[in-house]
RNA sequence: GGUAGGGUAUCCAAGUGGCUAAAGGGCGCGGACUGUAAAUCCGUUCAUCUACGAUGUUCGUCGGUUCGAAUCCGACCCCUACCA
């Protein structure tokens, strides 16, 4: 399922295949967030346009409204939002983070109230693979507990011991209900917060279990950069070499180049689409806020380097369509940042091919972090 | 011409004697967003300055009452509705 085609002298970093039921994906890869069956704004035509190879879908979401079974009904998720490429789904776990007023952790799973309507809903390392059974994701995650910055040691170890009984049960469950002869593949999650020997733990009972692939949870949930990569990289080098490491919810272009470094393969992040509906444009000089005065009549595109559906717009027209609150303003500034994370995915994986990775991406960042103005 | 209601900062709009440079909203300006309860949230928005504080000038206009007025009184100027 996974191919390792290449991996750098100078760090970790590693250029990929991940061959799913619905195609090849190339990594290192960004995957754009389409929690509800959508990615934001955009058609998925547009979001092919951009690049993209693999989208995500959440099962908490989708099974709350409008429900797996009638995406089942329908044909699955990929015949319902008319997506024909890899789809992975996210377990539900973050939102037990997210919705933390609205849930209970006990053994058995985790009690919800629907943050729809209020209903009680339940999820555990069994339904949440039956679910993700049904909607048909290529890649399927465990359910498991995202645990908040900072926490207590005690906690994280009591937390992340049941995250990893909630792996093992989800893989057998996977197994009974036979995802692997559909060709889906089941990950398991990486947790531990803060502490780094709780990680490496995790990360080796993680893999003693042989999953298709493996993510690292809980992180970019508050926590300093530093922290964040820190953990990746007390994680990574316990995980197995020829499987692939997807590190979940991340991040800025800066951490998505320096996670490839340490080894990671895979990553997903609201950023682009969420920035570009609050009116934010991703740069090879950093990020710029349209809604800035100074754009009121700036001729020029976001980044003349860049070349894409939206860069043969104005800075003036696009502030024009933010200023209005034309809708228009968010499909194209996520047309924009969603190919800009694709581009640097691209390079990323070129430069790993070519041999200067680290040299590139260093010159990358600081290019990137250097002008402040643009 | 008569009757009634109303004129508050950039706009809308509270406030009917001191705690009011004046509630709330909007617009504008700036910031934050990391497995999406997010086209959201936060800050700021009279002027000047030695600027997490100080001073000055405001509530249609002019005048008055009062220790003190956006708030009370008088005159005047506009606006709205209805009646002649």
């Amino acid at each position: 399922m996974f191919e390792l085609l290449q991996t750098s002298q100078a760090s970790a970093a590693r250029r990929g295949r991940l061959t799913t039921a619905h195609g090849a994906v190339e990594t290192p890869v960004f995957m754009p967030v389409g929690t509800q069956a959508t990615v934001k704004s955009l058609t998925v035509e547009q979001v092919k346009e951009t690049g993209a190879q693999i989208i995500l879908g959440n099962t908490y979401h989708l099974n709350i409204r409008p429900t797996s079974e009638l995406i089942e009904s329908l044909g699955g998720l990929h015949k319902f939002m008319n997506w024909d490429m890899p789809i992975l789904t996210d377990s539900g776990g973050f939102q037990v983070f997210s919705l933390s007023k609205l849930r209970k952790i006990k053994e058995e799973g985790i009690y919800f109230n629907s943050h729809l309507d209020g209903a009680k809903l339940f999820l555990s390392p069994e339904n949440c693979m039956e679910i993700q059974g049904k909607l048909g994701s290529d890649i399927c995650m465990v359910l498991d507990e995202c645990i908040p910055y900072p926490s207590e040691k005690d906690f994280v170890e009591k937390s992340t011991d049941r995250t990893l009984r909630w792996a093992k049960r989800s893989l057998e469950h996977s197994k009974k209900i036979g995802l692997p002869e559909r060709n889906k593949l089941v990950f398991g999650i990486v947790q531990g917060s803060h502490y780094e020997d709780v990680r490496i733990r995790c990360s080796q009972e993680l893999a003693a279990m042989d999953f298709p692939g493996y993510a690292i949870g809980g992180v970019s949930v508050g926590e300093p950069q530093e922290e964040m990569l820190k953990q990746v990289a007390a994680s990574t080098p316990h995980l197995p070499a020829n499987k692939p490491r997807y590190v979940m919810g991340v991040g800025t272009p800066e951490q998505l180049l320096r996670m490839i470094a340490l080894g990671a393969d895979m990553f997903d992040c609201v950023m682009p689409t969420r920035l570009a509906r609050h009116a934010n444009a991703f740069t090879l000089d950093g990020l710029i806020n349209l809604k800035n005065a100074k754009y009121i009549s700036d001729a020029a595109p976001i980044d003349a380097e860049i070349s894409n559906y939206t860069t043969s717009y104005s800075r003036a027209y696009l502030r024009h369509l933010v200023m209005a609150n034309e809708m228009l303003a968010c499909t194209l500034l996520s047309i924009h940042n969603i190919h800009f994370f694709q581009l640097l995915m691209a390079q990323a994986r070129h430069h790993i091919e070519l041999g200067d990775f680290e040299i590139w991406s260093e010159a990358w960042i600081n290019r990137y972090n250097a002008k402040q103005d643009s």
